[in-house]
RNA sequence: GGGGAGAUUCCAGAGUGGCCAAAUGGGACGGACUGUAACUCCGUUAGCGUAAGCUUUCGAAGGUUCGAAUCCUUCUCUCCCCA
């Protein structure tokens, strides 16, 4: 079932492998009882939007689906009302149920953009969770010593830095942990931050008489800003939903010594392409095409390969080209802005009424310091009047916002 | 249960009666540069107002004062030490 190459395959990326055998170990034993793996994946539906960190370890899981294993998801709808303490210096707000169970919805929808969620087994942990008494519920806490706990780091740094951490949270891992003996995996995958809390699972099948899962840890991908991790609350992300035209843009504005990194574990490229497209970069190639080739195949997997063209030839458009008047612009009736057209039109009110979002005092600084071009001109007073009737009237507010007013 | 320390603008963190819309750093936004939204440099960073200026903001609610982020009272939350 398995030959040298695909194991290397499913080696390839990964960061930490608990035991460092594990993963040949669990498939030669699968293969002694002629069954696929059972492959736990665990996702808190805190935020309900994925993005291409969680990309990383869902396209390992999709190679392992393609060799036939059995990916089981867990949703953790019982501990999202907990909320995991991983990698955070704050306590996180427990959740409602109802909102934990639509943004479990809208998850396993975008999990299906790269997994085939129909051979999935989906599983929610308030099944079992929900359904434990103190009795129970005091026998799997003392399973573990406080010691234990507070080897992970999130928990020791809060501890040492005086910040305070909350008991619920100290019970966080044990749970999750928990949940990989009731579906009895053999793997579980996760982000190099899940170590602590996949390696707990491991103990507590152990400690249960079940063989201990083998723990698989993906690297953790950067977020745009080039911070040391991606996530929502960082708000660095690249969704998986976003639009073509975002995605790519988003991609353009990763820092460039990011490069290796997400060519490594975004794109699709197979390893003899991202050596040759590595190679012409250390050769001095502008690292803007290697940003364009890696753009394209990323908004290619999540939307189509025509979206993709688009989204390249929007961005040297709309952001690398200079001129004023070939960008595209948003076309606004002048009668559907919230303006008295009777008076003379202060180049602020019209900004106001095409970004009323924005304060005045900022659409003020944005004018002032040269942001605003009206017909290709720039503008520095506010006060300035501008004509508007009988003619159109291009304007670019900021570097995103460009407008087209015309008439009624 | 007892004693002590603290809560500041998006975040971190100064400020201990008027010079405070509040230092500094980060982030964000903008400009210049670059045929990258990268890197670097520079600037801006509560709201309203053409402006003078006015209004709201320093955990919450009251109070003292001509004047409070700064003083007092109560409350909420957090941390530390002792038991």
């Amino acid at each position: 079932m398995h030959t040298e190459d695909s194991i290397a395959l499913l080696r390839e990326n990964v960061e930490i492998f608990l035991p460092y055998q594990a993963l040949e170990e669990k498939l030669a034993l699968v293969r002694q009882e002629n069954r696929p793996l059972r492959i736990k994946l665990g996702f808190d539906p805190t935020a309900p939007d994925l993005h291409l960190g969680h990309a990383v370890v869902l396209k390992k899981l999709k190679q392992f689906q393609e060799l036939g294993h059995t990916v089981v998801i867990i949703i953790g709808d019982f501990t999202a009302r907990i909320g995991d303490p991983t990698g955070k210096n704050k306590s996180r707000p427990p959740l409602s149920a109802p909102q934990v169970l639509e943004n479990a919805q809208t998850y396993v929808k975008q999990l299906s953009k790269i997994l085939d969620v129909e051979k999935c087994q989906i599983r929610y942990n308030s099944e079992w969770l929900g359904a434990m008494d103190m009795t129970e519920t005091i026998r799997l806490l003392s399973q573990v010593t406080l010691a234990q706990i507070l080897q992970r780091t999130d928990f020791s740094n809060r501890f040492q830095n005086n910040m305070p951490i909350s008991m619920h949270e100290l019970v966080y891992p044990l749970l999750q942990g928990f949940d990989s003996l009731q579906i009895h995996a053999d793997l579980e995958m996760g982000g190099t931050d899940q170590l602590f809390n996949c390696s707990m699972g491991r103990q507590l099948q152990e400690s249960q008489g079940a063989p201990g899962q083998a723990v698989l840890c993906m690297p953790l991908l950067k977020g745009i800003d080039g911070s040391a991790k991606m996530s929502k609350s960082e708000g660095n992300i690249i969704g998986l939903t976003d639009a073509p035209q975002e995605m790519f843009g988003k991609i353009m504005s990763i820092p460039d010594a990011l490069l290796p990194e997400y060519l490594h574990l975004v794109t699709d490229f197979t390893p003899s392409e991202k050596q040759a497209l590595l190679a012409k970069l250390e050769q001095g190639e502008n690292p803007m095409n290697l940003k364009k080739r890696i753009g394209t195949n990323i908004v290619t997997q999540y939307h189509s390969a025509e979206a993709a063209a688009g989204a390249q030839e929007f961005f040297q458009k709309q952001v690398q080209s200079k001129g004023f008047t070939e960008k595209e612009f948003t076309t606004v009736g002048l009668a559907s802005l919230p303006l008295d057209t009777a008076q003379p039109l202060r180049l602020l009110d019209l900004c106001k009424a095409l970004k009323p979002q924005e304060s005045n005092s900022n659409l003020k600084r944005l004018i002032e310091a040269g942001s605003v071009l009206v017909n290709g001109d720039k503008i520095l007073n506010a006060q300035s009047l501008v004509q508007v009737e009988n003619t159109t009237l291009k304007i670019r507010i900021g570097k995103r916002g460009f407008f087209e007013v015309v008439p009624q």
